[in-house]
DNA sequence: ATTGGCACTCAGAGTGTTGGAGTGCTAAAC
DNA sequence: GTTTAGCACTCCAACACTCTGAGTGCCAAT
């Protein structure tokens, strides 16, 4: 087991790390903190915690360097989250003045989680939740593809194209389409399953595939398409910190600019701590992050969890104010979209 | 006047600066083109350009580059537009293959664009065009706001959150979204304005100031807000040309993350040669793109003119390549569109 | 267990030197 | 008048070298 002193030796490196961007040595340690001991007993709990593999020298007689399992011991045991002060706090309150339709609330809060923490900030679209069906449309929209759009009465939108195979039947689709909205207006999202059985009762059968093709379509919209996006806010906060990464800031750019990897790390965090949940360079499965951070936490949209938020930025970061700022901003988001 | 010969060296100086990125002397110009004079000779022609301001040497004993006016004479007179090569042909033709909705059309598009170039690449979103209505949603979504949503028949979706500073008759609005759809549905979108008078005929008052209001939101839907959308990909791109851009990459970051200032941007340029506008480092009114070139064409979405895509990258770019792409995919775009 | 002392290491900053690419100018050649 | 060869000059970039100071590890003493 690691002695207590050498814990707070660790938190003293990773504070100071991250607050002058040099690795710091055994001397400005003692000067900086009271331990009450002197340089050589540093150095000892010093070479201790490098045996474990917590800290680094870039070269013999540099200063040490927190390592990606640093930094993770230091996030889980020996950080405190410091609370936000009183203008981020007014930051938040601002930002929820005025708030619209969906899109907008979720573009606002991306730019105030970028703002806030001066990271990339990211945030998942919501699920559906409670939602019920407002409308359905099917549109042709050409030989053989039918466009469909979803209206929720929460004010969400999605759509897809659907292709037949073979050439759309305009009067049919169109029939299908009054069908489909005396059937599911009004019910809820969970409820659309059960309820849709009725549609095809007694259609022909080469209407039957036709309808089939498009109402699996609309089931996998209602089900499983509806966390896809990500919206982004604050790249050039990456530029910013470039010396922060060691190479180069692009297979971070290139990462964060594939919706599919970013959906793929979210999905793989799941809350820790304080509600919320990080990834610590290596730890993050992608390689062009393994520079990278990434703190995300769940955010609920009228009640009940539904997806994630956070910002991404070098694994040299300030965990304590990124993390409030994370889940601050979550909690408010849970709370505007709770209404 | 600038004689011939100069001009010939300016064509060269700019080329080799492209393919070498280092600023280029007398010595290797002669050695790479074949003038049929000295190099002392060339020295003469460049002492000449470098008067007119259109190159310029980084200091005393270096090689000349183009200057932000060198790059301007260079792609208005001295740059022959090459043809796309055939792997480049048959992947704007296989990008068009299942093209399905617009949504995805576009993201297909910026991102064949940004492959191609090896730049970033914009797409904005086309204007309306011929289309017409399909169906009109209102959604009533807080206390004094309605959500409105237009779905065309090309399958172009819009929503907009309006406030009606009073609360909400649910009861009316359903009426409304009745009316707005049985007198809007098929009309085209140039004729919404004519048709939709008749919607508020014999309306009690307090329901016409509402009525108004959503029809006011509504036209301006149909109107104006259509062009406001800017999609963008390959910004790694960026970070991978960084020892392009003097300084920092973060400014021109910073610039391609404010869709208003694209917006602005795009709509500063209007067709100049090939169908292309350029805007080559400073003539950008943008500071932050003082480094930066900017490669946009129009496109046409069924038939008249609409909206611009385009690439965007370091003034030392290749001019030629760029542009016959940006040139080909809005060609391709239209096509595509224009079913 | 802690400490002062000491020898050792090494990156980084500073300095000097050199080579070469490039320039501008001039006087001769075309 | 234009072109050219030649030459003196400039200055960056690269290299070699030194020096310094921060930092280390170890050991004997407390």
């Amino acid at each position: 087991m690691i002695p207590d002193r050498s814990l707070e030796v660790l938190r003293a490196i990773v504070q100071d790390y991250i607050a002058s961007k040099e690795p710091v040595g055994s001397k400005s340690l003692v000067e900086r903190h009271s331990f009450g001991v002197s340089a050589a007993t540093i150095r000892n709990d010093m070479a201790l915690l490098e045996e474990e593999d917590l800290i680094h020298a870039p070269h013999t007689s540099a200063g040490r360097v927190p390592t990606d399992k640093g930094y993770r011991l230091f996030v889980d045991r020996l950080n405190e989250v410091k609370p936000l002060n009183a203008a981020e706090r007014l930051a938040i309150e601002n930002f929820m003045v005025g708030s619209a339709d969906l899109d907008e609330t979720l573009g606002r809060t991306v730019r105030l989680l970028s703002q806030l923490t001066n990271q990339v900030a990211m945030v998942q679209y919501p699920t559906l939740g409670k939602a019920s069906v407002r409308h359905i449309e099917l549109i042709p929209a050409a030989e053989t593809r039918v466009l469909m759009v979803l209206i929720t009465d929460n004010g969400r939108i999605q759509q897809h194209v659907v292709d037949l195979g073979s050439a759309v039947d305009e009067v049919f689709v169109s029939e299908l389409r009054a069908k489909l909205n005396s059937a599911l207006i009004g019910a809820a999202l969970t409820d659309v399953n059960s309820k849709i059985k009725s549609v095809t009762a007694g259609m022909k059968p080469e209407h039957l595939k036709i309808a089939n093709q498009i109402i699996k379509n609309l089931l996998e919209q209602v089900d499983a398409n509806r966390q896809e996006k990500i919206i982004l806010a604050g790249t050039a906060n990456l530029a910013k910190r470039e010396e922060d990464f060691p190479g180069s800031i692009s297979p971070v750019l290139e990462a964060i600019e594939e919706q599919v990897v970013l959906l793929k790390l979210i999905s793989e965090m799941q809350a820790e701590q304080h509600g919320v949940s990080l990834r610590i360079g290596r730890e993050n499965s992608f390689e062009g992050l393994a520079n990278a951070s990434v703190v995300v936490s769940g955010y609920e949209n009228q009640g009940s969890e539904m997806a994630k938020l956070g910002v991404i930025g070098p694994t040299r970061m300030d965990y304590s104010s990124n993390i409030s700022a994370v889940r601050a901003v979550a909690r408010y988001l849970s709370k505007t979209l709770g209404n």
